[in-house]
DNA sequence: ATAATTTGTGCGGTTTTCTGCAAACTCTTT
DNA sequence: AAAGAGTTTGCAGAAAACCGCACAAATTAT
């Protein structure tokens, strides 16, 4: 058996299953561990798969979404990096939708270890990519326009979790009816999420400050912290500061 | 023995085996172990032959280009024309994932109205795509490797619906074993999808014929219809079709 | 936190390859 | 025939590649 033969085997293999294993390549190919793993290593530098422990994975199994330009990328990055400092190991985190969510996991730190419950399919999958953390999916019938899921047994079973922390992707807030969205079904996940959790955090561009939509997600006083892409004392936060919301 | 002799029969040996090892060489034509080794060089740079370590391999084994592309994407998409004709307005289908489901999924017809369940986050995603299908997601824990949602709560609610129409993308499938995968918690999902189905569809590239892992999914019984991209007269195929699934 | 796998790495034995060289062979020329 | 030029072949010794083993480090699971 040629090194060549092996690896061509590895690579058919795992195109066949996306998978393979070391343990049962050694025994299919008949070889010792460390050479399975050495023609791994070699295949893995060579980019034709990836190697993780145990075994190794197709490359083009991970598939993640193209992300076309996101409308206002560098504010939503200045957010997302203020946000990570709230987040901890250990802490469990419900997540809403948003490109601004998007970013933030990007940035998450590849040793955390914390668990993220979301609706949202497009945060699943980026949370997906990280490499330790969990991700729980609260799923149900799924709303097309906002990709996510909706309706009472999210409802329910966001009631049942005690998250430590709300991200709040928000589409609008101000200072009068508080934090206010669009779409029923997506309000009703949104409050469920803010109720099952001890500390919730609005995430919004400045452009959305002082905006209302019809529907009511939550008052200003269930907010704990507002994150801006602006300077903290910036004049346009400070009737937010002064209603008692920690403003980063 | 001339040289010329020497190289046509290598390569004739090369034709019959897509393999030559240098040991046996020069047994089979009696010389040392360096002329079959400037042989195999001289043929190499002749470029009709692949000169590795122990001796040479046939040139067809050129896998080098088609990583990071979806393998076999012509057979999925035959595979995925092919299950088109099962699906019908008003049915409720059970889907799991990989990337012929991603193929069939693209190739729903546009008004077509029925609704799929599935557990897997890319396939939920690409399902929103879709105008009109309506897309339920049964979460819980997400597994990493596999992108999709495992565990009690999955299958229980699995089992809490009864579709008309299970579309198992398959790893591995043989007459013995029936399908076969590799991570106990995909198993249990896919047993969960398989029991609450009436009718059970597996989609497989002909690769995946007459090989197994080690877990279960379900017996040949339980299958009504295989999907691969092979003429349905295919002899590999007649065993299954001796087992009374029907073989498209 | 502790135990069990899995990895990484150095080592030694084996096989394969490389290099130079001389003997043997082919073919032409005398 | 015989000599000579060019090629081919086999050989020896050194270098490189390959593979399995053992042990320590890292990662995962319990």
């Amino acid at each position: 058996m040629l090194k060549k033969e092996r690896q061509a085997y590895i690579i058919q293999q795992i195109n066949i299953h996306n998978k393979v294993l070391s343990a049962d390549l050694c025994i299919q190919l008949d070889v010792s561990e460390d050479t399975i793993r050495r023609d791994l290593q070699e295949l893995a530098e060579e980019g034709k798969l990836m190697k993780v422990h145990g075994g190794a994975l197709a490359k083009s199994f991970h598939f993640t979404i193209e992300t076309n330009q996101v409308y206002n990328l560098s504010a939503k990055q200045v957010i997302a990096q203020k946000a990570l400092q709230l987040i901890k190991d250990g802490m469990l985190i419900a997540i809403s939708g948003g490109t601004t969510m998007r970013e933030l996991i990007k940035l998450l730190p590849p040793e955390l270890n914390a668990t993220f419950v979301t609706s949202n399919v497009p945060i699943a999958l980026e949370l997906l990519n990280h490499p330790s953390v969990e991700v729980i999916f609260l799923g149900n019938k799924l709303l097309k326009s906002a990709q996510m899921a909706v309706g009472a047994e999210v409802v329910s079973r966001f009631g049942q979790i005690k998250a430590d922390l709300c991200l709040l992707g928000t589409n609008s807030i101000d200072t009068v009816d508080g934090i206010t969205d669009l779409e029923l079904e997506i309000i009703e996940v949104k409050k469920a999420m803010v109720d099952a959790s001890k500390k919730v955090v609005s995430l919004a561009i400045s452009e959305k400050l002082n905006t209302a939509q019809r529907l009511v997600v939550c008052g200003l006083d269930k907010v704990d912290i507002l994150i801006t892409e602006l300077d903290p004392t910036d004049e346009l936060l400070a009737p937010y500061a002064k209603k008692g919301i920690a403003v980063l």
